[in-house]
DNA sequence: CTGAAAGCGCTAACAT
DNA sequence: ATGTTAGCGCTTTCAG
C-alpha cells in the first residue's frame, strides 16, 4: 500500500508538505502542489482515513440512525443525506433499528458512536432524556429529522399544521364526522402525537364533536390502515371522511373502502400525509412534505456544523421547518348528501 | 477521551494486557480479565476503531453498494445485511448510486474503498471488467447479491428459472399470446437479461411464436409498468397474459388494465417476480424470492471470509442460489375463451 | 513556503 | 500470563 511517505520520498520532500498539498491547505506553492498531486496519482496513492482520523480527530464519517430502512420515507431521507454527505467528502455509517427497541438502545448506549463518527443524523425518533444525555456526551453535532428537539438542530415539517391542513380540507368540504387513523407505530417516533393534536385541534375549532371511537390505530403501516379502515367503515354510523396520518395507512383505508363496496370519494373521503410515491397512483389526496429534501438539508446542517470555524465562528443549532402542500386529488370530495 | 492507556495505568499493568483482555484473546487470566473489564467500564473506556484499524489493518467495516436505496428490494437486502453485520460487530458503510453512472464510477474508481473497509457487498450490479479489476485490487472479500459473477462469492436467485416459472405458469393456464415487460433499468443491473432469457426460452419450449412487439420496456419502475401496460393492452391483438420482470412493473400493468376497463384475470392475466410487499395487496400472482434473506446470507458469507483463519484455512468463494416459489394469487387465470 | 518531530490510540511480535 | 517495543499512516505544532 503506497502511503504519503512513499510520495514524499519520491519527491524528496517532507510528508508534511505532501499532506498539505494533497488536502489543499494553504502554504504550499502552486508548483509543489502540482508535482505532489501528479506523483501521488502516478504512484497510486490512496489516503488512509483511519490514520487521518487518528491524527486529526476527525473521521469524516457521519452516522445515520433510521427506525426502518425499508420504509419509503426513511429510505428517501437517507438517499438525500447520502447525496450531500458523499459530495461533502463524508462517509455514511448506517444504523438501522428495524423497529427494535433493543437495537435502538444498543446504538445510543455504550459509545457505539464515540470515536467513530464526526456527527450524527437521527431520523424521526423522539429521543429520550437518556439518549439526549448520551448524544450530548458525544460532543458532536447531531441533527434530528422529523422531530422537535428544543436546543438541537432539527429539520422537519410542522406535523400539527400538516394535520390541520388535512383535516381542515375535509371540514371545508362539508364533512362533520371525520375519523382519524394514526397510532404510535413501533418505536417512539415523533410524528404521531403532533398529527393527532392537529386533528383534534381542527375539529375543536370547527366546533365539531370529538368522538374517541373515531380515532383508531393504524400502526403507520399499510395493513394497519386496512384494518383501521375496516373497523371505521364497517359500522352503521360510519364517518364520511377519514384522515390517516400517513399515506401508507390512507392507502390501506382506500383498500378497506373498496372491499366494503364503498365508493371514494362519493361515500367516503380519504386524505393522508406524505405524498408517498404511490399516492398519485392511488389518486390519493394528501398533504405533501419534501422528503429527500429533508435528508439533504439535515446533511447540510451537519456539514455546516462540521465546517472549520463553525465551533468558534458562532455556529448555532438551526431549526428548519419545511412547508407542506395540500395536494387535492380524487380521494376527497363533499360528503354524501344523506 | 479515556483510552486503553488510562485503563492500564489505573490497573498498573501493560496496555497489551488490557488490549488482550478487552478483546477476549487467550492468554489472560480470568481474574485479570475481570478487573480490566470492570475498570474499563468504570472509566468509561470506549475503543477507537480508527486506531485499532490502523494497527491491525482491519477496519471492522463493510461497504454496501446499492443502485437505489429507495427501492423496496434494495432497502430490504440492506436491512438483512445490516442485521448480520451489526451482530458480527461490523459497521456498514452505505454507498448509494441513486441510479447515477457517475456515482457508480466514483465508488469503484480511485480507491474510495481502499484502506476503508474490510469487505464489500455489491447489490444487483453486473460488474464491468474494469470494476472487477479494481475490486480484485482491493484484495478484500467481495460478495455480489443478485448477480452471477463467476469466481466470486454470490448470493442470488436463478433469475432465468424464476422467469420460466412465471411464464410457464401462464402457458399452463392455456395462454398462447404472452407479453413481456422488462427492460434494462437505469444502471447495468443483472436481473433483466436473465429474466428475458427465461421468458423467451419458455415460449420456445412451449412451441409458441416469439413476437418481438410483445416485448416492451418497463424500466423496472411502476410508472414504466403503467406505460408498458398501456402500450400492450391498447391494441387490437392484445396479449392474453403479461409477464412483468418485477412486481412493481406488474402492478403498473394492473393499473393500465384497469384504466382500459379490462378485468384481471378475466381479460388479461398478469404475473410478476419478487413478492413485493404490495403484491399481496394487489392480489398479484408472482414468483417470490427471499429478499431480506439474501442480504443476511451475503453478509454471512462476507463475515466467514473475514473470520480469522479463513485466508489460510481454505476459504473459497461460495455461490448460493436461493429458491423461488410461485405464489398463484388472483391476477392470473385461464385466457378468455374467445 | 517547507521540514523535523512528536504523537493520535491501538495492536502485534517478541521477550520474559 | 504479562510486559516491552515498535510501529500502523497520517496530521500538526513548532522551527526555519
Amino acid at each position: 500500500m503506497t502511503g504519503i511517505k512513499d510520495v514524499a520520498r519520491e519527491l524528496e520532500m517532507s510528508t508534511a508538505t505532501v499532506s498539505r498539498a494533497l488536502r489543499g491547505l494553504p502554504g504550499v506553492s502552486d508548483e509543489t502542489r502540482q508535482r505532489v498531486q501528479r506523483t501521488a496519482k502516478q504512484l497510486g496513492y490512496v489516503p488512509s482515513p483511519g490514520a487521518a482520523g487518528l491524527a486529526s480527530g476527525r473521521t469524516r464519517t457521519v452516522a445515520v440512525v433510521v427506525p426502518f430502512v425499508t420504509r419509503w420515507f426513511f429510505a428517501s431521507v437517507v438517499q438525500g443525506a447520502e447525496e450531500v454527505l458523499r459530495e461533502g467528502g463524508y462517509d455514511l455509517l448506517l444504523y438501522n433499528l428495524a423497529g427494535s427497541g433493543a437495537a435502538r438502545h444498543r446504538v445510543f448506549e455504550g459509545g457505539r458512536l464515540t470515536k467513530r463518527v464526526d456527527a450524527v443524523l437521527v431520523l424521526s425518533l423522539q429521543p429520550t432524556d437518556d439518549e439526549l444525555t448520551r448524544l450530548t456526551a458525544l460532543g458532536r453535532p447531531v441533527t434530528f429529522v422529523g422531530a422537535d428537539v428544543p436546543g438541537w438542530s432539527t429539520v422537519r415539517i410542522d406535523d400539527e399544521a400538516a394535520a390541520c391542513t388535512a383535516t381542515g380540507h375535509l371540514v371545508e368540504l362539508g364533512h362533520r364526522r371525520i375519523a382519524y387513523v394514526g397510532g404510535p407505530g413501533e418505536l417512539d417516533v415523533t410524528a404521531p402525537n403532533a398529527r393527532e393534536a392537529g386533528y383534534r385541534g381542527t375539529l375543536r375549532s370547527a366546533g365539531l364533536a370529538h368522538d374517541p371511537s373515531l380515532e383508531v390505530d393504524g400502526g403507520f403501516t399499510l395493513p394497519g390502515g386496512i384494518d383501521a379502515g375496516r373497523r371505521l367503515l364497517d359500522r352503521p354510523d360510519r364517518p364520511t371522511a377519514i384522515f390517516a396520518a400517513s399515506d401508507e395507512m390512507a392507502i390501506g383505508v382506500l383498500r378497506a373502502a373498496r372491499e366494503l363496496g364503498l365508493r371514494v370519494p362519493h361515500d367516503v373521503s380519504v386524505v393522508g400525509i406524505d405524498d408517498h410515491e404511490l399516492a398519485g397512483f392511488f389518486d390519493l389526496t394528501t398533504v405533501a412534505q419534501p422528503v429527500v429534501e429533508q435528508g439533504r438539508l439535515a446533511a447540510r446542517l451537519v456539514l455546516d456544523a462540521l465546517a472549520p470555524g463553525a465551533a468558534k465562528g458562532g455556529w448555532h443549532p438551526a431549526q428548519v421547518i419545511l412547508p407542506t402542500t395540500l395536494l387535492a386529488r380524487g380521494s376527497t370530495g363533499p360528503p354524501p348528501t344523506a
